[in-house]
DNA sequence: GTTTGGCAATCTCTTATTTAGAGTGCTAAT
DNA sequence: ATTAGCACTCTAAATAAGAGATTGCCAAAC
């Protein structure tokens, strides 16, 4: 259904009834909307426009004689038409700059510190994943006996990304057959991307004549080096924010909510999804394919890390302040990625 | 207060009242035990017992005309004296070992892991920490240089566990300096524990005639690399079982609880502290020096990885059944413990 | 043709009131 | 020492009553 012939009025009805119903919580009324948001109009009028945004399915009532509420379709209008991006002010930024940076023990810890920031400042729930390795360029891959049948593999990417990996090898390997493996490994994958290579593996290594016993393993073992999907790390921080929050009185739906945080892969593959793309998206509750949070709307944006990308944002109940929370999750991500870029 | 003179009619009085309470989370009645437990006693006798427990501080009532249940110091001797450790089943033993036995992707997510199923199998909140790398008896330390001004540190310790680090360093570094420090480095630092190494770096490494600046860089990010406390992991699962339990009906209670498990530092400190001793250790409610968890209990012991130990737990509220909660954390710390000497 | 005031109707939310039930503590009898 | 009996207390659930909000619609006003 297209919305492209509302009236001034009727736009402007719906724009105040939802910035008032994110501010309260609670169903708005005709009286309202014509005193609190001086429209020159009688309460009565509203009513009347009311009723046929009603009819579109923008709005509805929870039960007679309540005002209304918008609907998911209403805040998906709100959100791509009615909606002005509330700026930060300096405090705002400088705090969040300032707590990314606070932290730099590696990435783990500012992505981690980051979901503490943008659940502290948006009240809601803050997450983070951490970078999809697949998309880093592979600059070097070293192999190291540590102890007696251990291998560390270290997988550097480009923007001084690394992963490490500990393996069993049978313990008599000898140095100089790792030092070949090292060789060639470089040499025919240094420059492609880990998704890129994982794909091409097999072919790209056939005709060598390094050690066969290390190569098997390396093959075998190639999902859990490479990076299969699987490793991003999901934080959350301010589930807290949540409970407080009238949507989530009903104690199943909170615990739908954690149980599904903590089950993490159903989250991480949505979000990660949902953020191929630049920029800030926006999916409010039903378009969420994940039935625990159909009430709970996300915003999401990229952050990068050399030319590796990871996803941030928040969660909450679709009755989120979006004009704000769009604000601070683009300014986080940015300084998100400066930040990392950094160090 | 000391318990010794307590009459066995007392005792058992106490021991049925809080098997009862555990079961039912409704205060308990004197007809409940008279009749429920077969004593042999009319409810009017026990009631003349449980007005003597009163007096000792071991129980008490929610109201008047409510019946008792236990105080922090009743469980304290339930679980003192009182308590047969409830052994598992074949069943539940299979379970535990296949599932922590089933990922075996490193250690980070055999603990996630195993938080999973303590918090499944308990129908409590399970926690796992991530072992005490102070702990570890370093066996060799690496030096690799990755990217253009990375140095990546792999720090081994026995028993196959290693530590990665990215740092920082200035490009110029020639490779023939960083060989030369790793030698020194291993020369001095290996076969001690991280911890110790830590408190005598500057005295192993004085007279050294290495490169100054990697020497200096090395001394500066001491505390990151031998492990300065602050980065033991903490994974939890099943936070949502202890929604569902009455103690937690107020949302407050709960609300503060998720703020304290996502903070993670405060726990994790506490947790490490009580189990720095073998064996289980059962921490109750007031004991708990936590104001957010002071009406909750903790059973925790030790899980091993070589010389290296974790923690491992559950954490609920004080009614929780303590002899089964025993049994499967001591059983699931065991197979912890095998399961990361395989891997 | 819009817009508005008026008003009955509807429904929720809150607060009281009542009632039923459980358990105690005490006393007197066993 | 144990128990039956009983008045008393307090909670929890059910019911009732009342207050308040908002709507939809109609007829009047602009």
């Amino acid at each position: 259904m297209s919305f492209e012939n509302l009236t001034d009025r009727e736009l402007k009805v719906l724009q105040n009834l939802i910035i008032h119903y994110i501010r309260t919580a609670d169903p708005v009324g005709s009286r309202v909307i014509a005193n609190k948001f001086r429209m020159g109009l009688s309460p009565a009028t509203i009513r009347n426009t009311m009723q046929d945004l009603e009819e579109l399915g923008l709005i509805k009532q929870p039960h007679t004689s309540a005002g209304r509420i918008p609907t998911d379709t209403g805040y998906r209008l709100f959100v791509d038409m009615l909606l002005k991006p509330e700026p930060l002010n300096d405090t705002e930024k400088n705090k969040i700059r300032n707590m990314i940076g606070a932290n730099k023990k590696g990435i783990d810890s500012v992505l981690s510190q980051t979901s503490k920031i943008l659940g502290e400042i948006t009240n809601q729930l803050g997450i983070t994943i951490s970078p999809r390795f697949e998309e880093g360029i592979l600059t070097r891959i070293d192999l190291i006996p540590v102890s007696d049948g251990k291998l560390l593999v270290i997988v550097a990417v480009k923007s001084g990304l690394a992963r490490t990996i500990l393996m069993e090898v049978e313990s008599d390997i000898e140095f100089e057959e790792l030092r070949q493996m090292e060789l060639i490994l470089n040499e025919r994958l240094v420059g492609n991307s880990l998704g890129h290579i994982r794909k091409t593996l097999n072919e790209r290594l056939s005709d060598t004549q390094c050690s066969p016993r290390l190569l098997k393993l390396f093959l075998d073992s190639s999902d859990e080096i490479l990076g299969e999907q699987g490793d991003e790390k999901l934080h959350y921080t301010g589930a807290d924010k949540l409970f407080s929050q009238p949507e989530f009185a009903d104690r199943v739906k909170l615990t739908e909510l954690i149980k599904l945080l903590e089950g993490r892969r159903e989250l991480v593959d949505l979000v990660a999804q949902k953020t191929m793309t630049e920029g800030i998206v926006i999916t409010i509750g039903g378009e969420i394919p994940i039935n625990q949070i159909q009430e709970c709307s996300l915003v999401i944006t990229q952050y990068k890390i050399g030319n590796i990308s990871g996803t941030i944002g928040v969660i909450g109940p679709t009755r989120m302040p979006y004009s704000k929370l769009i604000s601070i999750v683009e300014y986080t991500a940015k300084s998100l990625t400066e930040t990392l870029s950094d160090l």
